[in-house]
DNA sequence: TATTGTTATACTCTATAACTATA
DNA sequence: TATAGTTATAGAGTATAACAATA
C-alpha cells in the first residue's frame, strides 16, 4: 500500500510544525509570535494594523502578541511620527540579530534539503512543488470567493 | 529572487492548513478533533490512553477533545470490557459515515493533486518527497534523541 | 505501586464587540 | 464619520500537578 501523495505532503507539514516548535522551545517563543518577528524582519516597522493585515489575524489578536512579545524583550512600541492614534512596533537590536541568525539557518536547511534530493530530480520537484501551490491556491481560493449570497 | 524550495514547502504547509481550516468551519469541528476522528477511523475504538500516544498530546488533553466531540455527537465513552479504569472512546454511525465522507474526499483531492503535475514529473515528485521526509525525519529524531543529559 | 481518567490551574492563540483617543 | 488600539469577554488547544478509582 504505497501512501498517497497527499499524505506524503501532510507528513511534510507536520514534521515541519514539530521542527519549529522544536527549535523555539526554551525560547518562550512561538511560532505565531515568530510569524510576527518574520514580518517585522521583511516589512520593517510597522503599525498593529498592517501587522494584523500581514499575519491574517484580528487586530485584538495583534495587541496580545506584540504585548507578548515586548514583555520578553523581542520588540518596542514607539509612538507613530504623524498620527497619534497609532503606534510604530519594531524589533530590538537583540532580536534583530536573532533574526538574523533564524535567516541563516533557514537558508541551511533549504540547503541540506536540497542536498538530499536526487540531482537528477531536482528540477522536476521544483516544478511539481509549483504547480501543487499553484492548484492548492486555486482551490483555497475558489472556496472563498464565491460564498453565493444569493 | 526565486522563492527557496523551503519556503514553497512552508506555502504549501500555509496552504494545507488554510484549506482544511475552511473545510471544517461551520462544522464545528477543528483540526485537533477531526485529528483525532482520523485516529480513531484508523485504529477503531481506543483508550483515551492511547488516544494521547497516537496524538502526541496529553491525556488531559484528550478529555477535552472527548467531551467535545461527545457533545457534538461524533463520538461516545463505553465501558472498557476488561478494566474498569479505563473508557473506549468509539465513533458514533453519524460520525463513522462522515469520515467515509471524508476519505473519499481526500482520495479526490489527491488525484486533483496528481493531475496538476507534468506526468513526466510525478515519479521525480514522489522521489523527491520521499527523501525529504526521510532527510526531515532524522533532523527531528537527531534534535529529539540526543539530549545530553550528563 | 502503577495506571486511567478527571479536577484544578494556567498560558497561548483566536475571535467579536464595545470603548477611547485621534483623524 | 472612520480609524488605531485597548478593554472585556469567550472559547479552543495545550500543559503540569494533584487526586480518585482501579489494576
Amino acid at each position: 500500500m504505497e501512501p498517497l501523495l497527499l499524505d506524503r505532503l501532510l507528513q511534510i507539514t507536520d514534521l515541519f510544525q514539530r521542527d519549529m516548535a522544536r527549535a523555539f522551545e526554551g525560547s518562550g517563543l512561538t511560532t505565531a509570535r515568530v510569524h510576527l518577528l518574520w514580518v517585522l524582519t521583511h516589512n520593517g516597522p510597522s503599525t498593529q494594523q498592517s501587522l494584523a493585515v500581514a499575519c491574517g489575524v484580528s487586530p485584538r489578536n495583534i495587541t496580545g502578541l506584540v504585548d507578548g512579545l515586548e514583555a520578553s524583550g523581542h520588540v518596542r512600541r514607539t509612538p507613530h511620527p504623524t498620527d497619534r492614534r497609532a503606534v510604530l512596533v519594531e524589533l530590538t537590536e537583540s532580536a534583530t540579530t536573532m533574526m538574523r541568525r533564524m535567516q541563516q539557518e533557514h537558508v541551511e536547511l533549504n540547503d541540506t534539503l536540497i542536498a538530499a534530493i536526487a540531482p537528477a530530480d531536482r528540477a522536476a520537484v521544483e516544478r511539481g512543488l509549483n504547480s501543487l501551490i499553484e492548484k492548492l491556491t486555486a482551490l483555497v481560493d475558489d472556496a472563498q470567493t464565491p460564498e453565493r449570497r444569493s
